[in-house]
RNA sequence: GGGAUCGUAGUUCAGUUUGGUUAGAACGCCGGCCUGUCACGCCGGAGGUCGCGAGUUCGAGUCUCGUCGGUCCCGCCA
């Protein structure tokens, strides 16, 4: 007797199988021993099928079966039968017919599991993590994992038909200003010098775009040394492609039909075309951020020019040093208790709020401590704004633009999820178009790239990278999925003249941008074609198409929030030999 | 770099407010019984560095300080 071989899995027998002879492997997730029959439901990446052992079909077959364990591993042979009488069990797929076992084969056992993979009960993000592989069995786990699948194979498939080139390009390659910090990669050839681990294959899909490829695209891992979050893993995957002669439009056009087809092959949600746009201006505006959640209201409105002037001295000092007041109307929260305001100063707080505002509209009068500093015009011109109605609530958020922006952006989003007042069901796709190009930073005084050095101005507004970098809006988009940024990207900088004088707007001077991107400079010179691309994020995409309050939850292996593998207990230290060949010198106190 | 929160049996958690006898429950595990269960049932049993270290105290799971780890957030990062 040879070794069994499997014939099928542990989710597609039925009825249709009756009285075949199957063969199955796969784990113990559950027996029920009954001292007489023994039923085991036998699990594997499909699904679970129910096998039996009875003692008078086969009693050697049965006393051995009684010594199994959860997540043992069989192999098992036997007839698929019909369950008997009303013994099914509609909970699974396989739940018509169990396996008449007649031969077993143990093929591995199982130390006891640390802990259950038969239901789904919360686990500490750390033992899980430790012992990634149980957990992966745990079928609602593994369920992102397939969805990952599907997903990465539906947009390959996509891209494909579009004559992308799938092309790789190199993890290995040169740190370079601008952006998050770099992983390092010390040359062991090449005393004191480093690779960079890439933040993204940027310039290398401009350069392959130069090649004449056209169209390329790319699953590809990049890695920031930055702090985590739940949406923030120090390595991370994109979809990253580069388009030849397209301009946003085009390129909009192609991402809208790729997400379309994802979501129809995923989850099988059918997506309405073309997704809204909006121009940064008009996001932050109204939204106080450029990733809007635009499934509920409560939006910004600016009330500056109504209180200039006004008797609130608070107020109207912020005016006067260059800030705003604007202002939601968080509709129907009159009732909020002192406390929920309290909670809502704290919460705003944290995004840098030296106070908060409020008043309550009631019927007969604007309850609040700050009423008494307004005059009749200017709280007819509030309530005209704000569209204040009685019952509502009114919250201020006054400073600076920025800071006023982040704080009421927070705030509404807060207000969102205590009202629960969110549409799970929607999927609200938002273009964000026309960022702004550069942006200043207080710290290094100079500006800084808001989407990177390579991104296009518009070509009306050239003149004013001279004159005016900060009112140059550029030719970026970046894709918005109910508040979430899924992806961006942008027509990017074909014509080294240009480059060289965005460099310059960014403070790097023409030397330097010889030294640390001559070779793209030097590229451009040889008839680059127009050309642009996007790349989104696979993870934050995941997330949201399995529902997952973590990327950690759609990644195979992830790290925790301090950067570490529990698995593996990477990062570790390394013997002195290959610190000494990499030329490297410690500065550390060694165990 | 900073803030918040959690850490008690293999697991999930109660006990910490107000320090005081032998630290409990459920599930899991082990043993026994059980021929139709599917979260099988019944009976019995084992299982604890209360994350770790100091301190206060006659006495610490409980109070204080430090430290390690998980998570969430600010900064950082598109």
């Amino acid at each position: 007797m040879g070794a069994l071989q499997r014939t099928h899995n542990c989710n597609e027998l039925d009825q249709n199988f009756l009285g075949q002879e199957v063969t199955l492997m796969g784990w113990v997730l559950r027996r029920r021993d009954h001292g007489g029959v023994i039923f085991i439901d036998l699990r594997d990446r499909w699904g679970i099928t129910q096998v039996v052992f009875n003692p008078e079909i086969n009693p050697e077959i049965h006393a051995k079966a009684h010594q199994l364990r959860s997540e043992w591993v069989l192999a098992v042979r036997g007839r698929v039968e019909r369950r008997p009488g009303e013994m099914e069990n509609p909970k699974l797929k396989t739940g018509a017919i169990e396996i008449l076992v007649d031969q077993l084969t143990i093929l591995n056992t199982s130390q006891t599991p640390p802990f259950p993979l038969d239901e789904d009960s919360e686990v500490s993000d750390n033992l899980r993590l430790q012992y990634r592989y149980l957990d992966l069995r745990r079928p609602e786990v593994a369920a992102k994992l397939v969805m990952r699948h599907k997903a990465l194979q539906t947009v390959r498939n996509y891209l494909n038909d579009q004559e992308f080139l799938e092309i790789e390009t190199p993890m290995l390659t040169r740190s370079t200003p601008e952006g998050a910090r770099d992983y390092l990669v010390p040359s062991r050839v090449h005393a004191g010098k480093f690779f960079a681990l890439p933040q993204s294959p940027q310039l290398f899909k401009q350069i392959l775009m130069i090649s004449g490829m056209d169209r390329y695209y790319q699953v590809v891992k990049c890695f920031r040394d930055e702090d985590l979050r739940a949406d923030r893993q120090p390595e991370f995957t994109q979809i990253d492609m580069e388009l030849s002669f397209v301009d946003e439009h085009r390129i909009i056009s192609i991402m809208e039909g790729m997400v379309k087809t994802l979501f129809a092959a995923t989850i099988g949600v059918e997506l309405s075309l073309p997704f809204a746009q909006m121009r940064y201006e008009e996001a932050i505006r109204r939204f106080g951020t450029d990733r809007p959640d635009t499934r509920f209201g409560f939006e910004l409105v600016d009330l500056t020019q109504a209180l200039t002037g006004c008797g609130f001295k608070v107020f109207n000092s912020i005016i006067d040093k260059g800030g705003v007041v604007k202002a939601i109307n968080a509709k129907g929260c009159g009732h909020f208790s002192r406390k929920d305001l309290d909670d809502l100063t704290e919460y705003a707080s944290r995004f840098g709020a030296r106070g908060m505002a409020w008043i309550k509209i009631k019927e007969e009068e604007w309850q609040s401590p700050i009423t008494k500093f307004f005059n009749d015009e200017e709280i007819a011109a509030m309530g005209q704004a704000l569209d204040a109605q009685p019952g509502d609530l009114i919250l201020f958020g006054a400073d600076m633009p920025s800071t006023v922006h982040q704080v009421l952006a927070e705030l509404r989003l807060e207000l969102a999820r205590r009202l629960d007042c969110i549409d799970q069901d929607r999927h609200d796709f938002l273009w964000i178009t026309d960022f702004p190009m550069f942006e200043y930073d207080e710290e290094e005084k100079r500006y800084t790239a808001i989407h990177h050095p390579f991104t296009a101005p518009h070509e009306d507004q050239l003149e004013l990278l001279d004159s005016d970098p900060a009112a140059m809006t550029s030719r970026a988009y970046d894709l918005v999925l109910n508040g979430n940024e899924i992806g961006g990207g942008s027509i990017r900088i074909h014509d080294p003249e240009i480059q060289e004088k965005v460099f310059k707007a960014l403070g790097i001077e023409a030397e330097e941008a010889q030294e640390k991107f001559g070779f793209l400079l030097k590229a451009l010179a040889f008839g680059a074609p127009p050309h642009g691309g996007i790349a989104f994020g696979v993870d934050r995409l995941l997330m949201l198409l399995t529902g997952s309050s973590s990327i950690r939850e759609v990644i195979a292996f992830p790290k925790t929030q301090k950067a570490t593998c529990l698995l593996t207990e990477a990062p570790a230290p390394v013997a002195r030999k290959q610190l000494t060949e990499l030329h490297l010198r410690p500065d550390w106190k060694e165990e």
